[in-house]
DNA sequence: ACGAGATCGAACCGATCGGTACGATCACGC
DNA sequence: GCGTGATCGTACCGATCGGTTCGATCTCGT
């Protein structure tokens, strides 16, 4: 075998697992909320070793987003797809899974909003973008096939209606606003 | 005069033009983006001045957020109520107004939310909050005047739609994004 | 004219940060 | 068994940060 696979020294293995702590706690405590330092001590690992998988700190943050953003629009498109081929409920699943998400312990907001709040940089900006324009034509498709006059349109009130619940329900607690933004959500559907 | 009004040497506006400034930068570069030594050097002013007037930096941040948070809760208040008796055409204006805001150059979405969004500190969170609070107690009153079914519910919708918008204009543009949110609203209103 | 208080400018402090360097260790392929 | 490369632990570096201190200057009320 060219890569050992269950060695303790494999550099795939490192990097996953330096991912996805870098993942959870840049999610809990923010981009520059913990050091490199600190990053190292819980992960187990030496600066030295982060250092060689990651050129620095912001291509480290940019690979946790790009994965997270990968992971979460499969998610969603994942829960519409389980949902049959009604558009209407195929909005519904989406809402649903979202109204799940909030009632998670660890639940912080959407990590891409945040981290677009956060760096300024124009590489945290530009990720955020395209991973709200994946939700954008998710959220199209479905009012396309729902035959909406204007699709384009709907999925745009359906990107607002998405983004405004994570907000909320991360500044007021999830209590019902998954079930009152599921709600809203097929009103502006059926309505348009 | 116990307070000299319009000499150089005057400490409310002193601590105003600090406010000012504090306000403008840390809106365009973030709460951690900029400096206590470089935002003196915008104002014009010495750290030690700086520090007579705020106790530390985070107390500095506080005051600008809770000043933020009352001009734009007056600022939308005044578009309702200038709008007339109507709950659309109030929900409209307030809508409008947000549409304007949202093509300005200067926009970066809400202060407030992005100040959460990198401040995990529970004293942001609590302004913030407070801050969501207020659009709330604005867009149930509305609900109300609109004799909703449930304007706690329908408020809620306006609320995440309100949000969402703002997420949006700052992701992904102004161009239609306050239009749409506009006719949203209007619709989730009229629709309960 | 005098004193009080606001302000300036610059030096200074300790802590932390991102990132590098080095010697030692460990696991694997040949 | 030997070499290669991944890894560790630690020390180190320069820069920056929030915050303090101090002497000089300025303004104002009395």
């Amino acid at each position: 075998m060219p890569v050992p696979k269950g060695s303790t020294v494999d550099p795939a293995r490192t990097r996953a697992a330096i991912l996805d702590a870098a993942t959870r706690v840049f999610y809990e405590r923010g981009l520059d909320g913990v050091g490199v330092a600190e990053l190292c001590g819980l992960i187990g690992v030496s600066k030295e070793t982060l250092y060689r998988h990651f050129e620095n700190k912001d291509a480290l943050v940019d690979a946790v987003l790009e994965r997270r953003s990968e992971r979460v629009t499969r998610w969603l498109a994942d829960a519409a797809e389980a949902a049959g081929d009604s558009p209407a409920a195929r909005l519904a699943a989406v809402f649903d899974a979202l109204r799940e998400w909030y009632s998670e312990p660890t639940f912080r907001g959407c990590a891409l909003v945040n981290a677009a709040a956060q760096h300024h940089a124009p590489r945290v900006r530009a990720i955020t973008s395209r991973h709200l324009h994946k939700h954008l034509a998710l959220l199209t498709d479905i009012a396309r096939r729902a035959r909406c006059a204007d699709p384009d349109a709907v999925g745009r009130q359906l990107l607002m209606l998405l983004e405004g619940a994570t907000i909320v329900a991360d500044q007021h607690g999830a209590d019902a606003v998954g079930d009152h933004a599921r709600t809203a959500a097929l009103a502006l559907l059926s309505g348009a």
